[in-house]
DNA sequence: GAGAGTTGAATTTTT
DNA sequence: TTCAACTCTC
């Protein structure tokens, strides 16, 4: 098995038993996942469709695909799957909804929808200003993750506060069934109770998918521990990829003690190290053992690595947020023109989002090109929402959450005492908002005026409803005309350009609408390709298009799984990182984990900054430096930070000046 | 529905 | 301090 080294081979290899891999950063552990789906085919002669790798992120997912497709080419891998937890899940009861209490075309809420359902639960109660929906939404997803439904949250309740947002979990969940959706944690809370009370639901699983992968294990919660354990049941067949040293979701309810969890659960299991990092030179990955040495492990590792020494990283102290910025920017212009470095190969590494900030000012200033993950998503957008919210309609007419999304967008005249009313009747008549606007009964709550509003509603839906079933992607444009919402874009935008783009981001939406129509969901509904529209980032890959030749601003946990040749690890303070919460609560072992993760990122050059003071809440604060720099040996980092005065070194900076020079010509 | 004023949050957010 | 989200008023 060329290209790969014998530890690798042999986690390729075994299927003998259960396998946990523990994979260092850097290690190569896409490359193990890929082989082996090679292997399990070609050599063990499995029919692609019985394999099933799963990941977290569809970034991660499509990667996979597009190496397994490269290592098997000319083999028919129709069937294989390859992909997230959720569209594992989300498939799952799409083939047996009515078992989980569903009916067909269920809706699928993102994060937004719960916390807005929440909000209702919420308004006209006393607590309305005491709790905020997203603290509940978030408790609610932390018992999901857990597999702890209303009831059993009820019951563990220790005090008041805890036993009334058991209760709002309650409401929620009810508010959930009669719309006929779920949220995105019932995508594995679901699929693992089916599990466990219909054994032949699962059976029927079990033999569909026979050998299962798991990519990032570490970041498993209860619930995908528990649909992984259903789903392998007594074969064992599986192998799962992890480090324990990169769990940085833990307070998003990812449990990182599954991975030893598995020892126990599965005598049996095959631990393989994969401790030969191919990414970072020998100085980097010896402060990164350093630093993840200072935390207490389960399973020892130790990363090494061919490569030379390297250049020493560095450490610029600097006075500001202004000046760090600064600093870093003219450092990047020093590597772009002195050392030819493109500004792709840079990243910029921090703490927090708001960080960001005078980065983005520095690099403009010095026009410098940059893009800056994370922001709005595709999906969170006004005009996407709407869309989204007239599919889901369209795809199940229970869907209270859209229908009042969009009843009066565009205008149509109904407002909030019609809605009022028509709640109010609905709710005593059990039925939807849809169905009850042509109820009879309506008469006596409101004017004829009102219902006939209403009524040319329904009959719009019902129309293109019609129409979308004999061809969705048709029928939704032709709604999306009728209801001309390009021109209620340009009523409320600020500008032609702003319409003209939100028009846009409907058209990308009906585009993939119309991709996934003659792909995998030829034969299927509406409902079926809403939800997985939901699951997919379509922005991902707008961001990928866009690429270019950029320096990388970013978050930590939004770098892991990235590498770049030069990083910069930035705002190394105590209160930054490690956070001022987490020294509060006492997670500094995942702090560590995420600095750890920040300098894994680097290949060839790393550089640390730190500021003698930061401006919070309009306030300065004196800031010191952060611990994770001085658990590191200082022989190990040069404090100076400086670069040398070389003749090449300014030229270089000359250029630099052209080029800061330009910018600032651009921009003024 | 727009515009003014008020209030609250500033940790991370794979789906 | 700054920005976004929400509320209130016309």
């Amino acid at each position: 098995m060329p290209g790969l080294n014998s530890r690798q081979r042999e986690a390729v290899r075994y299927t003998a038993a259960p396998l946990l891999v523990l994979a260092g950063a850097g290690s190569g552990k896409t490359r193990v996942i890929t082989r082996k789906i090679a292997y399990l085919i070609e050599d063990k002669g499995l029919q692609p469709r019985h394999i099933c790798a799963v990941t977290f992120t569809n970034k991660a997912a499509r990667e996979m695909r597009e190496r397994v497709s490269q290592q098997l080419k000319g083999v028919n891998t129709r069937g294989l799957r390859i992909s997230t937890f959720h569209t594992l899940g989300l498939d799952i009861l799409r083939k047996a909804p009515e078992q989980v209490g569903l009916r067909s075309g269920f809706s699928l809420l993102d994060a937004q929808d719960s916390e807005s359902l929440i909000k209702e639960h919420l308004r006209g109660t006393a607590e309305v200003d005491a709790i905020s929906a997203s603290a509940v939404q978030h408790r609610i997803s932390r018992w999901k993750n857990d597999l702890i439904d209303p009831a059993a949250a009820l019951s563990r309740a220790e005090d008041d506060f805890e036993a009334r947002l058991a209760a709002l979990y309650a409401d929620y969940e009810r508010s959930l069934r009669a719309y006929n959706a779920v949220d995105f944690d019932d995508l594995i809370l679901a699929p693992a109770r089916l599990f466990q009370s219909r054994p032949a639901v699962l059976e029927a699983w079990q033999d569909r998918l026979r050998y299962l992968l798991v990519d990032e294990y570490q970041d498993t919660n209860s619930a995908q521990y528990e649909l992984v354990r259903l789903l392998t049941g007594t074969r064992g067949a599986f192998t799962v990829v992890g480090d324990d040293d990169q769990s940085i979701y833990a307070w998003r309810g990812a449990r990182p003690e599954n991975l030893a969890r598995l020892q126990e659960d599965y005598p049996e299991l095959k631990v393989i190290m994969l401790e030969q990092n191919y990414r970072s030179s020998a100085r980097i990955l010896g402060l990164a053992n350093t630093l993840i040495a200072k935390n207490p492990h389960v399973f020892e590792k130790r990363l090494w690595s061919e490569h030379g020494p390297g250049d020493m990283p560095r450490v610029l102290r600097c006075t500001d947020e202004a000046n760090e910025a600064e600093r870093v920017a003219s450092e990047i212009l020093h590597l772009h023109f002195a050392e030819k470095v493109p500004f792709g190969d840079v990243a910029v590494l921090f703490r927090g989002n708001h960080q960001a900030r005078p980065f983005e000012k520095a690099l403009r200033e010095h026009n410098i090109p940059y893009f800056l993950s994370g922001g709005t998503s595709f999906f969170a957008r006004a005009e996407v929402k709407d869309a989204m919210a007239y599919l889901r309609l369209l795809a199940n007419p229970e869907d209270d959450a859209a229908f009042l999304r969009i009843v009066n967008t565009p205008r149509r005249e109904i407002g909030p005492t019609t809605l009022e009313r028509l709640a109010d009747y609905t709710r005593e008549q059990g039925t939807s908002l849809l169905a009850g606007c042509e109820d009879p009964g309506l008469a006596e709550h409101l004017s004829e005026r009102q219902r006939n509003r209403l009524g040319a509603f329904v009959d719009l839906i019902r129309e293109h409803r019609r129409r979308s079933a004999e061809d969705p992607v048709g029928g939704v444009r032709a709604l999306i005309e009728t209801i001309d919402y390009y021109a209620w874009l340009r009523e409320h935008a600020s500008s032609q350009r702003v319409a003209e783009r939100r028009y846009e981001n409907v058209g990308d939406l009906l585009e993939w609408l119309g991709k996934l129509q003659k792909g995998d969901f030829h034969d299927k509904g509406l409902a079926d390709m809403v939800g997985h529209l939901t699951l997919m980032d379509v922005l991902d890959r707008q961001e990928e298009e866009a690429g270019g030749d950029r320096v990388h601003l970013m978050t930590l946990h939004a770098c892991k799984g990235l590498e770049f040749p030069h990083v910069f690890l930035v705002g190394m303070e105590e209160e930054l990182l490690p956070h001022r919460s987490s020294i509060e609560e006492d997670t500094i072992e995942e702090e560590r984990r995420l600095a750890y993760v920040g300098i894994t990122r680097a290949q060839r050059a790393l550089t640390f900054t730190l500021t003698s003071r930061r401006r919070r809440y309009g306030e300065w604060i004196r800031s010191e430096p952060s611990r994770f720099l001085t658990e590191l040996p200082a022989d190990q980092l040069d404090w100076g930070g400086e670069r040398s005065d070389t003749p090449e070194n300014r030229k270089a900076r000359g250029m630099s000046h052209l080029h800061m020079l330009k910018g600032i010509l651009d921009a003024g």
